[in-house]
DNA sequence: CGCAAGTTTTTTGTCGACATAAATACAAAT
DNA sequence: ATTTGTATTTATGTCGACAAAAAACTTGCG
């Protein structure tokens, strides 16, 4: 629910979503809208009404103003000056642009990745694929924890890039934008051995210190899953078409 | 001034940021505030003051605030809760690693542009060259013309990848840093041949249509961008450590 | 019955004032 | 003289109320 009084639902968002250990009414009206927003609980292109909200997170206009300016810049909300702010609208186009954005910068986190990371950390990835493998094995068709453990290794790298304008990038904005995308398409079955074998792929380019070849693998298997997502769209559209 | 009553400076600022044609006073905030960052005159590290702020540019401290939000977006401020806002500094590795973000969007957006920019387009980049070159051999060492024309350039290419957030991350955040490192190194003299003659190979593979080419030398000029500004940043630094 | 102009209502934009937390200045003690 | 504790000051965070603009509704006319 939207007006649950706690902050963060549980540490692996604490971990990926940057919140402030001092927070202020608009730290936490922006991380409960993101995630209102995420999870559908806010529909695409609802109108956001600024006297509603305030009095649902149970705080003043002001505060929750300044949310919305956050939340616009993470492209979440689109604000028409006197005209309010609305959730954004995941169409085919924002969502084609997302993905090429995606590739862009996570092919060159992942090619930094590869110089930076230490012997440990990519150790550490590998393990979190082995975890990630078993826990395919055993749920089968849940794919919902796949998604998460995803975006985990994705952040990961972000993570190695050590540049911290690549993770905020990747953790605050794109991040919040593709899990709300996943949680449109979530329910079909996603490609999720395919591309667990390409998350071994850009491992062991890793290992072997080969940046270029782990920026090509990362950016192959972005593109992936964007023509996995895209034909989901095209599926829904036709489905919608003749309902 | 800062508290000049003009919006945008010129026809180039208003074509690159975005103003919305009707304009709230915390958009306005954000223009002014972003304009004398950029231009340093606030300071880097400068403390922001809310209430001297709005008495300056003659709102409340609503607005103001709602503006600092959306320039802490912009990675222009850095806000501490409870401790204010301070002008970012840009240090070494803030710019290698905004260096390595614009390579890699801007290698995209060249790629992409490479099949989305219609001929006449690009036979319009090529005669911005061709003012370009002119300006060149006639004012020398002026370098600052250079500097924004080379923006232009960069920002035309954004527009032709017809993606509307590289366009915004290009064109509203990455661009604002890019000008506020120019205000700073802007006095020394820059490889203006070399690059202009980088950007007519740009254009030679756009007219190619060879999207995989574009990238590589839009990349290889931004390396070299970086390269360049990392030697001013040393010198700099060598500069201050003997005075 | 449809459309348009005017009126009412709602909602956004803005400001001023208060509460609270941080920074500062000062004083006393070791 | 330095440091620590306290008091004062300053600045940030927050709220409520007012003004203006947009949206919704009503009413009159073709």
């Amino acid at each position: 629910m939207l007006g649950c009084t706690h902050i963060v639902d549980n540490k692996k968002e604490a971990m990926l979503i940057s919140v402030p250990p001092q927070s202020t009414l608009a730290d936490i009206a922006t991380q409960r809208l993101a995630h209102s927003i995420v999870t559908g609980e806010l529909a695409q292109g609802q109108k956001l009404n600024e006297a509603e909200l305030a009095e649902r997170l149970g705080m003043g206009r002001g505060p929750l103003r300044e949310a919305l300016r956050h939340l616009e810049g993470m492209h979440l909300v689109t604000r028409i000056p006197n005209a309010g702010a609305r959730v954004v609208v995941l169409d085919r186009k924002t969502l084609s642009d997302l993905y090429a954005v995606r590739e862009a910068l996570e092919g060159m986190a992942c090619r930094i990745a590869a110089t930076q990371m230490t012997d440990a950390e990519i150790e550490q990835l590998g393990k979190l694929l082995d975890r990630h493998e078993r826990q395919i094995a055993k749920e089968g068709g849940k794919v919902y924890a796949q998604s998460e453990g995803d975006l985990d290794f994705h952040y990961q790298i972000a993570r190695g890039s050590r540049n911290q304008m690549l993770m905020d990038q990747l953790g605050n904005e794109q991040y919040q934008l593709l899990r709300m995308c996943r949680y449109r398409t979530s329910r079909k079955a996603a490609r999720t051995k395919p591309a667990l074998q390409q998350h071994r792929q850009i491992v062991a380019a890793l290992e072997q210190r080969d940046g270029e070849l782990a920026e090509l693998l990362m950016r192959r298997h972005i593109q992936g899953a964007w023509k996995s997502i895209s034909e989901m769209i095209d599926q829904e559209e036709v489905g919608q078409a003749s309902a």
